[in-house]
Formats: C-alpha cells, structure tokens, sequence
DNA sequence: TTGTAGGCGTTATCAT
DNA sequence: ATGATAACGCCTACAA
C-alpha cells in the first residue's frame, strides 16, 4: 500500500491540506513503481503492450496518489489550433440576436490566450438558402466544432448529419431539435418560461377580466417557440384557483398593422392582461401606451432596447430574459474546454428563467 | 513593414479567418528580425539590456504579429502549485452559507487540474474571537489569494492589514467593505435590490393599505445590509406616484417569539405588504400562513429550503437570490486565473438581482 | 548586449 | 515489453 506523503485532517466537508502539498508527475510515479516514463504513459493511455505485473502495480499507484495530468504539459505537447465556428442569424436582420455578439466576442477574448480560433458567420433567418449557403462557408473552414441555431428544422437536421460523418462536434443554442447528432443543447424550458409569465401575470393583474396571449409572428418559423410559452401559460392557469374569465388567443401576422392591434383591443373591453411570447412586445406597448389603457398589464420577452423603455416608463410590468448573449457564450465555452482539457460536454443546459422588471434591468443589460 | 501571413477579410464586425492559421512563438519572431529567442524575451519582459535598434525592430513585429504567448508553455515552466483558502460562516450555524459550499465544490472541481489547491476555514458568524481565529489558521497555511465574508468590520479591517502586509491578494464576496487592501468584491448591490423588492411590491399589493419593512436581526451585524435595503425600498416609494399611506419600520430582535410578530400584526391591520430584509423571512411567513392574511403580500430574501416551500404554496410573492454560491464560486475563479494565467481582477463584480417566484425558482435551487 | 543550453510534464518515436 | 530520448513554447541562468 502506498503512503500518501501528504499530511491532512477532515474538517466537516472540506479538507485542509497542511503543509507543502506535492505534485505527482509520470517521472515520480515511473519512480516509484521502479519503471520508465514511457511505461506509465502507456497504462495512463491504455495503450496496452506492458506485462500484467507493470500494470497492476502502476494502476494501483496512479489511483492511490490520484494523478491528474498536467493539464498545461499535455496541451503543450499537443499543441493543437483548434477552430469552432459559430453559426447564428444576423442581428442586423432580427435584433433578438444582438447581444449573442457580445457573448461570441467574450469567447473569443477569452480563447484566444489559448491558441482557439472563433469564426462567425452569419444567415438570413427569413431564407432556408441562406443557411444553407452559410453551412457551406462553414464546411469549408473545416472547424473542430460548431455552434449553431438550429432556426430550420429540415435544413438543420441535413446539414447536421454532414456534420456528424465529418466528426465535426455540433452544440445548438436557442431552438430545440431532437437528434443524436447534437452533443450539447443551450437555452430554456419554454413551457416553464410560460408557466413563469402565468404566475406573474397572476399576481399584478388588477381585475379578473380576460387575459390574452398575443403570438407576434415572424416571416420564419418559431411557432414552436410560441406554442410551448403558450401550452406552459395555460397550464397554470388551469391549475390555479384564481378565478379568470377566459384566456384568448391572437395570432398577428403583419406586426406593422397598428390598426389590427387597436381593433382587437376595442373588441376586448374586458382584457387585464396580455403576454406577448416574442421580443416584439414593444408593438403592443406603444399602442397600450398611446391609448392608455392603463389597467392592461403586459408581459413579454427579451431585452431589446425599445422594450428595456416601456419597462422603465411602466407599460410593461415584466420581461423574460432568454439571455442570447450567455447561450453563445456557453456553447463556446463548452466546445473549447472540451477541445483544449478533454472536459466531458453536458447533453444540455437549460438556462434559469430571469424576470426582469425595471429595477433589476440594467445589470442584464451590461454583462 | 512586416506583412501579415494571414488572410482573412472582414464580415460586419467579425474576422473571417480563411486558410491555416498560423501561430507565432518567440522562435518565429527571433528569426524574423535576425536575432535570438533570449533578445525577443527580453524585449517581451522589459528587462532592458537590449539594443535601441533591436528593440525597435521587434517591438514593431510583436506588434504588427498580436503576438499572444502560448500560455500553457509559460505556465509549464513557471509549474506553480497556487493555494487560495477561502474564509466564511459556518453555513451550520447560518444555513444562508451553504449553496457556497457548493460553489466552492465546483471550483475545486475545475481547478484541481490546474494544481490549484483551494482551502476552506469557517468561522462562527456570532463570534469575532472564531472570526480572528480562523485567520490565523489561514496564515499558517501561507496562501497565495484569499477569499472572505468581512461579516465584522473592524476586525476584517485589522487581518486586511496583515495580508496586504503578506502580499497576499484578496477577494471579498457578500459584505462590502471599504479598503485599499481588498483587491475584488463580489456582491449585489443592496440599494438596488430595495428598489427591486419595491417595484415588486409596487406590482403585487391589492390595497392602498400601509406597508411594513421587517428586519430580523441576526446577532451579528448584517445592519447595513437591512439600512441599504430599506433605503433602496424608501426611495422607490418616494419617487412613485403609487398612493401609499405608510411604510412602517419594524425591528425584530427575538426571532424566536412567534408573540411579538403576532402582536405586530394585530397593531397594523390595515398592512398591504411586508418587505423582510433577511433570509428569515420564513419566520413572518409562518405567521401569515397561520392566521391567513391571505391580503398581505410578502417578499424576502434567499432561496433556503423553508423559504422555497412558502414560495410554492403562495405564502410568499417573490424571493429576491443573493446567489452566494456564485459568489464564492466567482471570487475563487478570478483569483485563479489572476495567479495562473496572470488575468485581470476587476475592482467589484455587482451580480445581478435574481427575482424568484414559483415557477422559476427549480434551476436556481440546482445551479 | 546577445546567444545558448536546459528544463518544466507529457507524449511519441525509436531502439533495445 | 520496456526504456531512452527528443520535442512542444517559454523562461532563466550563464556564457560569450
């Protein structure tokens, strides 16, 4: 049995190391089991080609002293330049995808120390083409890993499966798809997230009139987005004893037809309350806004900046932060680490769920 | 003028690196301007004794190169074993604490591999003898970075000097302390989370009816704490136009009593709202939910299990995180990469003011 | 002022 | 099956 040289005591949960603390290395361990370097390489590795008693021994030395590589060592001597690309819609087009920027941009700093290269490139979200034309682009920069929006659900599961036959390593971000080729999932429960609008909308809303659930709709497809807020909104409502007179649905297609908005809102005289499941809630507010209908509480989704104002002037009670910015980063940053220090990728992270209302906003806002 | 190797070309704000990358090393620099590795060094570290001529030659190919060091190489050679402790209350005694504990875990976790030991000392939080105690353990165990809760001022202020004296940096998460000697802070800011618990209130309140702050005084000092807090609340309903008859400052020395909490209740009938500025919130939820003021609106501090469970069944409106876990866990991290990959600390990290409520309460409690 | 040699821990190759 | 050796990029000591 091996004697551990160093000296430490158990205090509840945490231990405290007193005195010098070792490093054990391949060299010490090769010592101490009286072999080479290059045989304790090959049963660190499992390269097999060592006598049984060499690798009992050695086995059991490793696990006794609890070897860890070193990290910085094994990096070096690789020396691989990895590059992950990221592949989102273009914020210019949609701002929901802002402040991903920002998060790309973190990764890339934080990265780059590390000989990590970021390329990003971005599609129209309004053209299936578009993204298929990007995954090509991509294709040929022949990434390690990539971090993609999945906005196509067709496209995305084509161009997924190139993907995998290349060994190329996909995490997704915002849009859920099912499949086997995806190693990492970021982004919310949605359901929840409706669940969560439901609660608040439950607590602020002046009277017991009915409440709305108002589906801005895009030129492209997040209907799933939308119906799985809804499905979440609903279901609390039908859990709950407070008493609501009906919940109504409204789809809007053309969001720039203020007129639409007004005469749904004359032919429901009774609303207390409205949630927007997408960031384009600020079309809702400007009308509420205008025509003071001040006992209309609304609720929506994301920080774009012209939300962030009907927030602070008070037309909106809450908004739910999706937090793009983080869901880009951490893909990044969980493609690198595996990369760089072989760390294991979760299957998928889900994101907590920020209410934001307009004294907490601004902290969201900058990091 | 040295010419970039690279090609690339520029989309939007993003570098689209097209080709191999190729990554410069000292090696490559010393021979691009026809001198040795040692002369590049050199010039990298400004220790001088370099010829104005070559200075002037490298410094502008370092320049024209962004030439990053390979920092896995430099770590491997500097090959420090960094022990960082981290000084906190007894999360046995004040279960606030422990979510730490599991942010220090993770930390642990992540910077095992580094050869970054990090040490935990607790301390009991009604002591200052066991405040001054653990520090002294901690400088027996010679650290490089320490992480600490300053709960008592005075006495923090004193063990500062000491390891400023030390060389020793410090990180000091929860309490603000003000001190040229603390090189980062990780907190929230108080003020603002006043503000946040008003808006809140401001939301949810169903009567014009009068409001009531309720500090639960620990028998140490978190008294700033409670004052910023109610001060915060205080100046949002100042400045609002909301009708609110009163807001009642009510200090509870004996949590214990269940009578006196009682009898304050009795006192003021016509309460809307209840603000407490602690985690004991939990104790005037009993109350309510005994005695069924089903109109007072409740809203507190700090995700402890007691408190979570009066959130769920509705006792309580919104609990605001303080997140100490990704308090200890943030102040760990940067300490690390300060002392192995020679990062920057920033002065003060405000995180943000997490609103909780029922439904979105799950991934904090996990994360 | 400048260049060279050696080593950090790991890994891969080549002899033995 | 095993051991010796060189190399990754950076840094330092020492020699020139």
């Amino acid at each position: 049995m091996f004697e551990h040289k160093n000296k430490y005591k158990l205090l509840n949960y945490f231990h405290i190391f007193v005195g010098m603390i070792k490093k054990y290395t391949i060299r010490d361990i090769a010592e101490l089991a009286g072999v080479s370097k290059g045989t304790v390489d090959r049963v660190i590795h499992k390269r097999g080609k060592v006598s049984q008693k060499a690798y009992e021994k050695i086995t059991k030395l490793l696990e006794d002293i609890d070897y860890q590589p070193n990290i910085m060592a094994r990096n070096l001597k690789n020396n691989n330049v990895y590059t992950i690309c990221v592949l989102m819609p273009n914020p210019e087009i949609d701002p929901y995808w802002k402040p991903c920027t920002d998060g790309i941009k973190n990764a890339i700093r934080e990265l780059k120390a590390f000989g990590t290269h970021i390329n990003t490139v971005l599609f129209d979200p309004n053209s299936t083409k578009s993204f298929l034309d990007s995954n090509e682009t991509i294709l040929g920069m022949s990434p390690d890993a990539i971090v993609l929006v999945p906005l196509f659900k067709k496209e995305s599961l084509l161009v997924l499966e190139k993907y995998n036959e290349l060994g190329i390593i996909v995490s997704t971000f915002n849009n859920h798809i099912d499949s086997s080729t995806i190693t990492n999932f970021v982004g919310q429960d949605l359901y929840q997230s409706g669940r969560v609008a439901a609660k608040l909308m439950d607590n602020i809303k002046k009277t017991d009139g009915d409440l709305a659930i108002v589906h801005i709709d895009e030129k492209y497809k997040n209907a799933i987005h939308m119906q799985e807020k809804e499905r979440g909104f609903r279901s609390y409502f039908s859990e709950s004893s407070s008493f609501v007179n009906n919940i109504i649905t409204y789809k809007l297609k053309q969001p720039e037809s203020e007129i639409q908005l007004s005469s749904f809102l004359n032919k429901h005289e009774n609303l207390t309350g409205i949630f927007v499941t997408t960031s384009k809630i600020y079309q809702i507010a400007a009308i509420i806004k205008k025509k003071s209908y001040s006992n209309i509480s609304i609720i929506g989704y994301d920080l774009l900046h012209e939300n962030v104002a009907y927030l602070k002037d008070g037309t909106i009670a809450f908004l739910i932060h999706q937090n793009p910015k983080q869901q880009a980063y951490l893909g990044l940053k969980l493609l690198a680490e595996h990369l760089l220090f072989d760390k294991e990728i979760p299957n998928q992270i889900l994101l907590p769920i920020d209410i934001i209302n307009s004294e907490n906003v601004k902290p969201f806002m900058e990091n």
